[in-house]
DNA sequence: GATGAATGAGTATTCATTCAT
DNA sequence: GATGAATGAATACTCATTCAT
């Protein structure tokens, strides 16, 4: 087969990167109200060329979540062959919560099981934060009566805290997470309530 | 002068409650997306009905939201008169997070001064909030480095971190809250990064 | 019967003109985009009270036409004894147009025949204002060719054109009154077309 | 390149001319409070529809004021070099009132400058029936004291006085051109009131 | 494959009219 | 009789999604 069967989808790969760039640039500009038509006109397409890459509006956002999701995912991974753990728990959370589209994980978190390639990548991400977690316990970085589901749950806080408040400084967010990091620490720590409930 | 002359009056603050409380529940099962209908179908009562109780809207949003930290805020005051600030502190925000309602603090946060009772409402709420924060310090249950502000937004991220997660136990929230506390009490506290941003 | 059963027929009839007179004030002010809540606010009562004397907007609107155009067709009558018909054609139609409520006659011309007593009042009107142009013509004030009708219809229009006029001096209908009153004078009269219209 | 790129297009416009005519219709039937809905309807369109091509229901309204308003404006542009001025005011006027849509220039006459293509448009119409006047009264056919906002004003009237009658013969309004028009006349002129407002 | 025109269900809000007190 | 709370049909406008070109 000739090239002229890869132009046209060299043309498309590049039309869904514009889609998926403009939408971020979008949704972090006008918050969740973003339209289609928006989305569309940023990357310089139709409407119908949206719809053909992304058979809803939900499916790009999956499609965000699922890139920037893999993304942390494989940095997790990476990380787990650090030699400090502490270190590279608190690394991977602060490339976590200092995402532009830090909203991935929470995104993450509350769908529902209709996306299977979502739902795959779920299990890996959770998986890589439980391990992250476990071995920062293993070194004594981290008290021990917190789980990976603790973790990622209070992993969304910081950048949520922060999220929409006018006039703050834009790395306010490494300020709360140094608080909750302190949280998670084996000093002082106090005892926690309701310990039974596990995610993933 | 009977009763009969209230009856009539007392039948629409009926109708009010009964839509402040429709509200609520709505918004905390689908979140901003409510609609008045919907509102107005689970009070019982017609669209019609809705606006000659609330203007728009927005306003009945700023009822809820004028209720619920209004009581926090009274709570809060009380609260200074308390022997243990720590603990104090820590009640209070165990209120704030606990409440169906915890949104209001970030609504609060978020809004814009075009409503002035609420607007005023802000000033008394985080000046209370500064207050507790502040004889915390001085008994030493919480680290210096932190801020008034600093506890106003973190005090939202409990709740919001549970919120909408399926099959989570309903008081899950205090798990975090106790690691948040933690993170701000003076024990192995590190350093801060940018203390300068004040909210109010 | 003592007195007790005459007081609250003269309430009653107080409260229709104060109906009356809040309705013409503010359809004055606001034109046709009134409500009944502003009359009756205006007038000092509750919307209930309203509909206790008017079964309907519209019919309040009808009271309205029929006060005023009642008083012109009394005018009308008084007259038709004036010994210069021209001038008192004339003046007939200066205070027709003339009166704050002018859309009265062009209300009664548009309306069917649903309201009985409106529907007498305008034969009364009608034939008042012919047998005023019917003296007219015979002293040579006005052209032959003109019927009743026509001035029925023209009657209207000096005020129609100057209504929501911006800026206008508020007696600027008398100047159109005065070109249309000239171009119903026989002086250099031509010939007019249609005349097989009767109105009423 | 064939029609087929253009046949989108040619389609659109087609459905911006039917609600276009729609709309005309609607109005000349049910007067100012037309619906949007009904107007696409008419027009066997959806809602949707309507507001790809106006913006606003305003917007429409702008645009059939503006198509019918330039088309008068070139006429009388065209006018301005007939040998015959009195007839060419007169047949300007015919034109003016004739149209199905006279509300037009009632519309001009009364928009704010928020429509900056209408607000030139009436700079150029007003200056052309000023002329148009202006010229008239230079050739004797009207008299000197009418000025152009005279003419402006009463242009309206004719269409305006036959509107919504019921049982009218359709060109009613002639007759009543005529009579103005007589008025305007040099001939039996008498003294007019207050000329100080001038419009545009 | 790309485009953007068409669609119509959905949203907040208004207001004449009814009815319980 | 008077009141004003309740009602719901109606209205302009938005936007995800479909489909003809």
């Amino acid at each position: 087969m000739p090239i002229s069967t890869r132009a046209p989808r060299a043309d498309s790969v590049r039309n869904r990167d514009a889609l998926l760039a403009a939408a971020e640039l979008e949704f972090a500009e006008k918050g969740q109200d973003v339209t289609v038509a928006d989305i569309a006109t940023r990357a310089g397409l139709g409407k119908g060329t949206f719809f053909r890459h992304f058979a809803t509006k939900d499916e790009l956002l999956a499609a965000i979540v699922h890139g920037y999701v893999d993304e942390l995912a494989r940095l997790g991974q990476r990380l787990l062959s650090s030699s400090d753990a502490g270190a590279a728990l608190l690394n991977f959370l602060t490339e976590c919560a200092g995402q532009r589209q830090h909203g991935g994980v929470e995104f993450l978190i509350r769908t529902s099981e209709s996306n299977p390639a979502l739902a795959e990548l779920r299990e890996k991400f959770y998986s890589t934060v439980k391990a992250l977690v476990s071995r920062a316990q293993d070194s004594g970085a981290i008290r021990p009566d917190i789980t990976g589901t603790d973790v990622i749950l209070l992993m969304c806080a910081p950048a949520h805290i922060v999220e929409n408040l006018p006039d703050a400084p834009p790395d306010l967010w490494k300020r709360y997470l140094a608080v909750i990091f302190d949280g998670l620490r084996p000093d002082g720590a106090r005892q926690l309530p309701s310990a039974e409930f596990g995610i993933g």
